[in-house]
DNA sequence: CTGAAAGCGCTTACAG
DNA sequence: CTGAAAGCGCTTACAG
């Protein structure tokens, strides 16, 4: 591995001099020996010992990426987190930020991952309420959590109006006649998202009088465990006469949920209408096409990260938390119930 | 943040000992000092520094993770490619290692993530053939590529046997009566992986007698962007008359091509037959629910891990290339044609 | 404009 | 078992 100490030999140079060079700071170096180092450094292909530079800065230009690992599933098997990863991985190199990525459970994970490298700021995916407060007193570079409630005060966050998501999905579904309505989703996981939700769609009922009966209420304990897709499946069929109608908070759970009725011969929307939420891809490859209420995930990412940016290039402005708004998506899996 | 030096101040001992009690070099240290010593190691919530426990040492527990990053598409919406990264990070965590993700273009930003940080070793997804030459002359690190083919000899890599599995979905659709069948992939983008697939798909037709004409091969820009599948939806349903199946190289792909079909009122199975590659979870969230050729990307992403960490604890082995077997799934989406 | 000195927080190699 | 010295590759702060 070539050094600045290699190529200032070379030149016969300070490592001072070549350093200035790298930095572009050229104001500090005649430009004819600039222009000799850079053609040294060119030829021996020189690539900045980041390793070193951070050492010496205190500032690494690595951000960690902390996703909150939840039974030990693969975070990365849910559409949503996959998304919203790779935008915000490819925004952060846009501004010449590395991403260390880690999945984490505890509290130590955090501490790790946040201070080994010294991390400039960090963006979280997903952490539970009551965990937040700590990670605070674990350090104090900016960090950005996405989709979590919080009491802290002074959080910077992106999420979306999961509240209203879950009123347009009730008020959707009342317009076309549903009166009674099955409420699907995995766990609330004390982050707050599916709550809200659930808050906004009984509020709603609740508004038209209605209200949402704890049966109809139902818990997947994980949307990619077939058993469990199935056993929720089971649920739903058994709840057909009551019920003309389910919001389900992901698109792919909904799916799943579409694809398991089918085999019992419950036809989507004529027999049980859905509802699902993000607006993923799949909502259009699967048959009939789910109507869904839509977020934004490339402008959830790209904010997290222009958020923590800011951040980090202004030390000390106060804390933004930002909710992006969601609409409705209508496709073919509500019917019209004649009343 | 607090250091050794901080540490060793007030345990009234060198920097040495300490260092020495972090790292569990215990037959360097008294029973008794090191007990007091990680007390207050424990006390400070010490986190060690890697940058300058890299920088000394000359290793720093870093792997990089590249995708390949093509017409400025988000790698992580293939749900293939995000479930084989959510993997990889998983399983280089449980060995001790930092996950560093970088989505790489050109050999300039290969050869920046490769060695700024001097990582221990890197793994490659979806590199291009002739890229392969040169990111071996920018490092000796250990490198493991995914789904690559490539003549370099000497090459770490995983895959999957792309031949064999275009021979199943061949073989499985001539048993089925099926004699004309599209093929239907995204461009070949000289991984090879494609060029695999087609290749045991024609032979296993010529072997019947039958053979591949090129208006049968049909090209899907992009598997996300809605317009070229919609495009590829109508190249198919004009190609109707000539075809009675086909084979498309993604679950993903096919999915969209199905909803995209039923559209347009042609039906699956009954009007055209599908396979798709994969068996990601889509495949039984669709209906019919998808027959289609099955790879272990859980294994993939493992092995991929196992063979770099070898190779790291054992400086000098050779290189390993492991290629794992593919089978088929039989579901819904392909009938038989009686003749 | 240029460079010698000191230091970032750790480890290696050595001496006691 | 313990520690003082030197060094990893860079940057900051200062002197010329």
């Amino acid at each position: 591995m070539v050094t600045l100490k290699d190529i200032a030999r070379e030149a016969n140079v300070s490592v001072m001099t070549v350093s200035n060079v790298v930095n572009g700071k050229l104001g500090k170096v005649s430009a004819q020996k600039a222009e000799m180092i850079r053609s040294i450094l060119k030829k021996h292909k020189y690539v900045q010992n980041e390793t070193a530079r951070s050492l010496a800065k205190a500032n690494s230009n690595i951000v960690a990426i902390m996703l909150r690992n939840i039974h030990d599933e693969n975070p990365l098997s849910s559409a949503h987190n996959a998304t919203l990863l790779g935008a915000m991985i490819h925004r952060l190199q846009l501004l010449g930020y590395y991403a260390m990525i880690s999945l984490v459970e505890t509290q130590e994970d955090i501490s790790r991952n946040l201070r080994s490298w010294n991390a400039q700021g960090a963006l979280f995916l997903g952490m539970f309420d009551r965990e937040i407060e700590q990670i605070y007193a674990l350090s104090n570079i900016p960090l950005v959590f996405i989709d979590s409630y919080s009491n802290v005060r002074q959080l910077s966050s992106v999420g979306i109006d999961d509240y209203k998501g879950g009123c347009l999905a009730a008020q959707y579904l009342l317009a076309k006649g549903h009166r009674s309505i099955a409420f699907i989703s995995p766990p609330d996981y004390e982050n707050g998202v599916i709550q809200h939700r659930l808050r906004g769609f009984s509020d709603t009922l609740e508004q038209c009088g209605l209200h949402l009966p704890p049966e109809h209420r139902l818990i997947l304990e994980s949307d990619v465990d077939q058993r469990s897709v199935r056993q929720t499946v089971e649920a739903l069929a058994s709840l057909r006469r009551d019920v003309t109608a389910a919001f389900v908070t992901s698109d792919q759970i909904a799916a799943s949920l579409i694809g398991g009725l089918s085999n019992l011969n419950i036809r989507v929307p004529q027999d049980l209408s859905i509802v699902g939420f993000d607006n993923m891809l799949i909502s259009t490859q699967i048959s009939p096409q789910l109507t869904t209420v839509e977020q934004d995930l490339n402008q959830k990412a790209a904010l997290a990260v222009d958020i923590l940016q800011h951040r980090l290039q202004n030390p000390g402005v106060p804390a933004e938390s930002r909710v992006l708004d969601v609409r409705m998506v209508e496709r073919s899996t509500v019917r019209t119930i004649d009343r």
